[in-house]
DNA sequence: CCGCTCATGTAACAGGTTACATGATTTA
DNA sequence: TAAATCATGTAACCTGTTACATGAGCGG
């Protein structure tokens, strides 16, 4: 069970409500993990079952009220447990990857798109965590803050998110480079048009 | 269903067994998705039964018979009907970031370990797809093999392994070299041991 | 003779996704 | 007045993991 210490390790920043979790571990800047709302409920609920996380009401006007929690001493330790013990290997799982896979016999064009597409996405999210990095290091040198700085747990895995980013773009932009100018010569080729649908076999 | 269409995409290449597949989706060299032995024999089943691969029945004399499966045109279909479609976004799950978020509240040594071994997973996966990538490119260029080789797209996704894996390996080596950083530092101030264990508070 | 490779599965369970549900308030 | 934000969940379903099971040959 690894969505349970993603929610500890994000609320030992400091207290955060269901909702506000939730848009932390969005996929827009989710740099460690991501999960539905839905999902986050039903964990809160169980670690604060378990005594690892306490919540506490919050009762406002001209919005719901809403419950903070925040990491007990238990939560900790089972933190502290799950840092110490082995770490599974983990993998990449991407749908685009697939496709990408079987590019030499499907049809050709609309893979570009997808690519282009997630080429946006990344690039938008490697923007987003440049600042976020700003934002987190202050007027410190990057140098000076990680040798110094409180907290570079946040920054450093926000690095590793950043640097995944430039990398999926750089390679979907890649892909799509290798993908056009094959098209082209090939119907530079055969004479055909230019849209790469059912590359070699198939009429 | 996602894995329905790694498993089609996996096929194009020739027939395959279900244990030649389980291999080539080892954390080893699966560079596109990562599936167990028993999902891979339960997939093919299914999609079997659905008509999207047929199986023919291969007798061996000392070795266990075996079935090697290949993509039916109506699975080569439905392979085109998932690449037309759109893509998901994916995200990274991975306890290590998990681990990494909270390196300001846990044990830093036993941190530090795991970040080394997952940089010596890194290395060696980054060098055994560097040695595919040969392989798959033979006495070309990889210039001249991404415009006129037939079947780029394993070649492509075998680039985007490589990608990561080095960004990876590069990602725990620099984390291991801060926190070993501020453990020195910290050590140096208080005059206390150089462990890391327990950082800030607790005694 | 021990462990590895080849070869294929079943069954129980944990974890994650999709769809559904509600309702007030602020902003365009 | 329509849409977005705040705020929280339930229920059914799909997918993936863990544990268990079997059995023959080959290499050291």
């Amino acid at each position: 069970m690894a969505l349970r210490h993603a929610v500890l390790a994000a609320l030992l920043h400091g207290e955060l409500s269901g909702y506000e979790l939730a848009k932390a571990f969005d996929l827009g800047v989710a740099n460690f993990w991501y999960a539905r709302p839905q999902q986050l409920y039903a964990e809160l609920t169980r670690l604060e079952r378990d005594g690892l996380v306490a919540g506490r009401q919050v009762v406002q006007e001209s919005r719901p009220n809403k419950r903070l929690f925040r990491v007990t001493d238990a939560g900790l330790a089972e933190l502290r447990d799950f840092t110490s013990a082995a770490t599974k290997p983990s993998f990449v799982r991407d749908d685009l990857l697939v496709k990408v896979q079987a590019a030499d016999h499907v049809d050709t064009h609309a893979l570009i798109a997808q690519l282009s597409e997630r080429a946006a996405v990344a690039r938008a999210k490697a923007e987003l965590f440049t600042k976020l990095l700003r934002t987190m290091r202050g007027d410190r040198s990057e140098e000076e803050f990680l040798r110094h700085g409180d907290r570079v747990g946040p920054y450093l895995t926000c690095r590793r998110g950043l640097a995944f980013e430039e990398g999926n773009r750089a390679w979907c932009e890649e892909v799509v480079a290798v993908l056009r100018l094959r098209a082209g010569e090939r119907s530079a080729r055969t004479g055909s048009d230019a849209t790469g649908r059912r590359p070699p076999g198939r009429p």
